[in-house]
RNA sequence: GCGGGGGUAGCCAAGUCAGGUCAAAGGCGCCAGAUUUAGGGUCUGGUCCCGAAGGGGUUCGCAGGUUCGAAUCCUGUCCCCCGCACCA
């Protein structure tokens, strides 16, 4: 059976003409950018981290910028748009050992999913070829995803960050920060495995993922000789302390810690050490539960006392009491003091224990002196192994700290919000020592994936970028506020990030990376290494032809900022001067970048180094916009590239051709927002492309009739055409790819349709349809090239459509007056249909339109005329018209009739009434004209219209006086 | 908690800044008709409810308010999503 369309079995003719065309556009080096005379355009998008396939969300972050350059290509603009792979950071490193461990899942995936060959697996225990094959060698590459969707990047700029080259660049970028004071060391905790011997990431955990480090301070209570060190998370409530609480079931030994002797859980002496005490000399204790301990700061004397909810694995196993503002410990004293023979065995008097009061040194809006006392209370608390209380000390806590402020009567902090009340008093006791600090999971087990618990570790000598450096943040500040923000709702983000980022630690121990030039044993992280490349890739091409031990600073000050002699760097490095003054050139000519496009996700971090990184080291070449993408699901559910399902791009553009996927991708939703891949959209949308393509030919195939004149549906369609010229030149030159791509292509589909349909002159038809795919191509092109150039090189464009003028509003065509008109004819033709709906009528005889008669088109010219001008005074009006007519016999006809109009003139956008207004219709006219086409839509034999007051006309039903202006009446028989 | 985004018909999603053309674009799905009639493709029409004449009713998370008029403005409220770092 032969298919409708002729573009036959449809996919792999599309995958032939991706073929063709990208050869063709290498073939004369289309996208290979040069500086000229034109102004530019310079674009880049965040290099792909190459630890597995290219999946479709991938494909949707790079089309977008794919789009753009070809759409600015189209403009006149000389457009840079390269392409590079990140290699640096753990979590190639990390497959790489899965790898060497052969894991089974995750070879799995490799082989079965990713197409690695078994005999191969050993090649990928190596981290570098693991990500030489994702970036460039497989199948599943981006490389090769990138070149089968028609990308327009200029590949000779491609790199890798482990280059030898761009290690160069790095080191002088960072020896610049070095040197700028930027760069400062410090401490900090990091999750690691102790039998790695490495800290671990997220991607390293068996168990545990997403856990995050919490701090705790550890309040000294001193008792004797020995230092009970208490963990809190609410240094603040110091004040309320009533007792200390020890599980008596619990293994606890003195240890000296530095020079203090400390009692701990055995559990903590480890993590003690991990994080950077020096603990020697540890011995089991007995503890006595008839000490007495001094608060730190308060310096009051409290009591131990016994309780079960206290975990040795908990930080130190030792915790203080705030009956007050901590629900487990109300409980748990209540308990004491209602089963006072649970005392006995340690000698503590109940007398004592009854005694206690809790002490309330918080108010918090909503609750009564004792927030702790209340939830239990409300949540009906009785002891303390329910459950509950978890929830209860969240609820305690988070209202506290939100709205809480420290009681008038707490010296030095009465009246502070505990928010920083808590802050406060950490910092105070910390500084007179009678405070220390250890970290914790927030969550437990975590375990690393050689099954080994992990644990928090102090790292010493960690490098930081100091982002808090107030100087630092005010240039980043300067840059934001000149950048154009697409969708602006980001700013708040980046300007709220800016302020928010303090140090970074930007160097690792393990990984691939650039080593740090300071201090050669640490490599620069991977995000670190990522904040200005955009610079590098203006030179990259050139950097290539050159050794890199010859690319000094002194090479890179020069290209960079000017500085130096070209010639004098020449003889001290061995490059050519000409080679340097290129580069400067290329430089000066691409930066400063024109839009940054990553995902929304990296706000938070990359895209605001981006800025931070341009501030001070290109402080007049700050770059001019960024864009944000959204995340891309499939069928609405998270993807997982690890366990491998993920849509690879590079088999759905094989499945569908790239034409349409690229089209599926940019269409559906806005770059910034969340892109869902649906299967059967993506189908669907293959076959649009191909009924496209195959209307596409059947306008190309007739032979072009010499200019026929115009009649009422050309103009229509040209006035249309301007439209969607219009609004896709706006929206793309906003980044709104779904919004041009819904209109360059669903809607003027639609509207040529309705041409086709309503075209009466077979002549002008051919004509207008050659003349309308003309443009058509042209504004499809940046959303499907492919296919575009084909049919382009068919209808004897000249050149590469991807080379061609992007179409411009030729305001000579707008024809509001015809649209108005075929809006007329759609809603007449609606309306009639409606009314054979609600008639179960199917095949009607004749269908009668009565266009009004003159007087109330008389009058409804007049009440537009006055509705136009604001305030309409009816019975003014009234009498207005009834002079100007000289009207007497229908006077409450017409009363009503004006009535009416005015009501409904009043609901009419101004914009239409100016139209309307403007524009003479003779209704009549149109409808007479237009008749042979409703009898066609309709299917009817005849079609017969009438002036409302003709007295001849034919009307058994007496319908013509329904007839208003712009809306006949209608009789069907 | 802090910061950001969002709730629109079966699903996705425009429309909200600049109130009226909005029963609300477009896509998907579904239904019907047409097609030298394959349950495929293509084309046409329909797809909140009622209606034998183009009409009426009820809708845009929920509750109020402003207005001649609200999906759009204001107030309150409920719910959902994302980021909060050492790492891509």
């Amino acid at each position: 059976m032969q298919k409708a369309t002729s573009v036959g079995t449809g996919m792999a003719k599309f995958q032939e003409l991706d073929a063709k065309w990208q050869q063709a556009w290498r073939d004369v080096k289309l996208f290979e950018a040069e500086p000229d005379k034109r102004p530019k355009f310079y674009l880049t998008v965040a290099y792909p981290y190459v630890s597995g396939p290219m999946h479709v969300g991938h494909g949707r972050t790079y089309t977008v910028p794919d789009v753009i350059a070809r759409y600015k290509r189209m403009r006149g603009f000389n457009v840079l748009f390269p392409m590079a792979y990140h290699f640096t950071g753990t979590p190639i490193v990390g497959a790489a050992k899965r790898v060497a461990r052969r894991e089974p899942e995750f070879v799995k995936v490799l082989t079965e999913r990713y197409g690695v060959a078994e005999s191969e697996l050993s090649e990928f225990e190596n981290p570098h070829h693991f990500a030489a094959h994702f970036a460039r060698e497989s199948d599943l590459s981006y490389r090769k995803g990138m070149e089968w969707l028609g990308y327009s990047i200029d590949w000779r700029r491609e790199f890798t960050t482990v280059d030898p080259h761009y290690q160069k660049f790095i080191t002088w970028q960072y020896r610049k920060l070095y040197d700028a004071g930027l760069i400062v060391k410090g401490k900090h905790p990091v999750k690691w495995c102790p039998r790695c011997g490495n800290p671990v990431t997220d991607h390293d955990l068996l168990e545990g993922e997403g856990v995050g480090i919490v701090e705790f301070t550890l309040l000294k209570y001193r008792a004797g000789e020995y230092i009970l060190p208490a963990a809190t998370l609410r240094p603040e409530t110091v004040f309320g302390v009533t007792n200390l609480w020890l599980n008596p079931d619990v293994k606890y030994v003195s240890a000296q810690v530095g020079s203090e002797r400390w009692i701990v859980s055995e559990q903590a002496v480890e993590k003690l050490r991990q994080q950077g005490y020096s603990v020697e000399e540890v011995s089991p204790i007995r503890i006595d539960f008839s000490w007495e301990v001094e608060v730190p700061l308060t310096h009051k004397h409290v009591s131990i006392l016994p309780a079960k909810f206290v975990d040795p694995e908990s930080a130190t196993g030792v915790v203080g009491s705030v009956p007050s503002h901590a629900p487990y410990d109300h409980v748990a004293l209540l308990e004491l003091q209602m089963h006072p023979e649970a005392l006995k065995p340690y000698g503590i008097s109940p007398q004592a224990v009854a005694e206690l009061k809790p002490i309330s040194l918080i108010e918090a809006e909503g609750f009564g002196e004792s927030p702790a006392i209340d939830v239990v209370n409300r949540m009906g608390i009785k002891n303390q192994t329910d459950p509950k209380l978890e929830e209860a000390t969240a609820e305690v806590y988070r209202n506290e700290f939100a709205k809480g402020r420290m009681r008038e009567w707490v010296s030095k902090y009465g009246g502070m919000p505990v928010s920083r009340a808590k802050l406060a008093v950490r910092d105070d006791m910390l500084a007179d020592n009678e405070a220390a600090t250890i970290y914790e999971f927030s969550a437990k087990p975590v375990v690393c994936r050689c099954n080994t618990p992990v644990t928090v570790k102090i790292v010493e000598d960690q490098w930081f970028l100091n982002y808090a450096d107030e100087g630092w943040k005010e240039k980043a500040r300067g840059c934001l506020a000149r950048m154009d923000l697409v969708p602006p709702e980001t700013r708040g983000q980046f300007a709220h990030t800016i302020n928010w980022l303090h140090e970074w630690p930007c160097t690792r121990n393990i990984g691939m990376g650039t080593p740090a030039p300071w201090d050669p044993k640490w490599m620069i992280e991977s995000l670190s290494d990522s904040t200005i490349y955009m610079a590098y890739y203006t030179i990259v091409h050139i950097l290539k032809t050159i050794d890199p031990a010859k690319l000094t600073d002194e090479v890179f000050d020069y290209v960079f900022h000017g500085k130096g002699d070209a010639a004098l760097i020449s003889s001290t490095t061995d490059i050519p001067q000409e080679t340097l003054e290129q580069m400067r050139r290329e430089f000066e000519y691409w930066y400063p970048l024109d839009y940054r496009m990553s995902a929304n996700e990296l706000i938070p971090n990359h895209l605001t180094f981006h800025i931070f990184h341009h501030a001070l080291i290109f402080p007049d070449r700050c770059p001019r916009g960024i864009v944000s993408f959204g995340i891309a699901v499939l069928e609405g559910e998270k993807m997982s590239s690890s366990k491998g399902n993920i849509i690879a791009i590079n088999e759905a553009v094989r499945k569908y051709g790239a034409d349409t996927v690229r089209l599926y991708l940019m269409s559906t939703v806005e770059p910034w927002q969340d892109l869902d891949w649906r299967t059967n959209e993506v189908e669907a949308m293959q076959r649009n492309l191909e009924r496209f393509y195959s209307l596409a030919e059947s306008i190309i195939v007739p032979p072009a009739a010499k200019r026929p004149s115009f009649a009422q549906p050309e103009r229509w369609m040209l006035s249309r055409l301007q439209e969607h010229i219009r609004v896709a030149t706006e929206a793309l030159d906003a980044f709104e790819t779904r919004k041009a791509a819904q209109h360059v292509f669903f809607q003027l589909m639609h509207d040529l349709r309705w041409y086709t349909k309503r075209a009466r002159q077979p002549k002008a038809r051919t004509h207008m349809l050659k003349r309308v795919l003309e443009v058509w191509l042209r504004l499809l092109a940046p959303f499907t090239p492919h296919i575009c150039e084909n049919l382009w090189e068919r209808m004897g464009g000249s050149g590469f459509i991807s080379a061609a003028p992007w179409p411009k509003v030729e305001e000579g065509l707008v024809d509001k007056g015809a649209e108005l008109i075929e809006s007329y004819l759609r809603r007449v033709l609606e309306d009639v249909g409606k009314i054979l709906r609600v008639t179960k009528v199917k095949k009607p005889k004749r269908v009668c339109l009565y266009v009004a008669q003159d007087w109330k088109w008389q009058t409804y010219r007049i009440a537009m005329k006055r509705v136009g001008e604001g305030k309409v005074d009816l019975g003014a009006l009234l009498r207005e018209i009834g002079e100007t007519l000289g009207l007497r016999l229908h006077k409450s006809d017409l009363s009503k009739f004006l009535q009416q109009t005015v009501k409904e003139l009043r609901g009419m956008p101004s914009e239409e009434l100016e139209i309307l207004e403007t524009i003479e219709t003779d209704e009549l006219q149109i409808l007479l004209e237009a008749a042979d086409f409703i009898r066609e839509q309709l299917n009817v034999k005849e079609v017969r219209v009438f002036k409302a007051d003709d007295a001849a006309r034919y009307d058994p039903q007496d319908r013509a006086r329904l007839a208003v202006p712009m809306r006949p009446a209608i009789f069907i028989e």
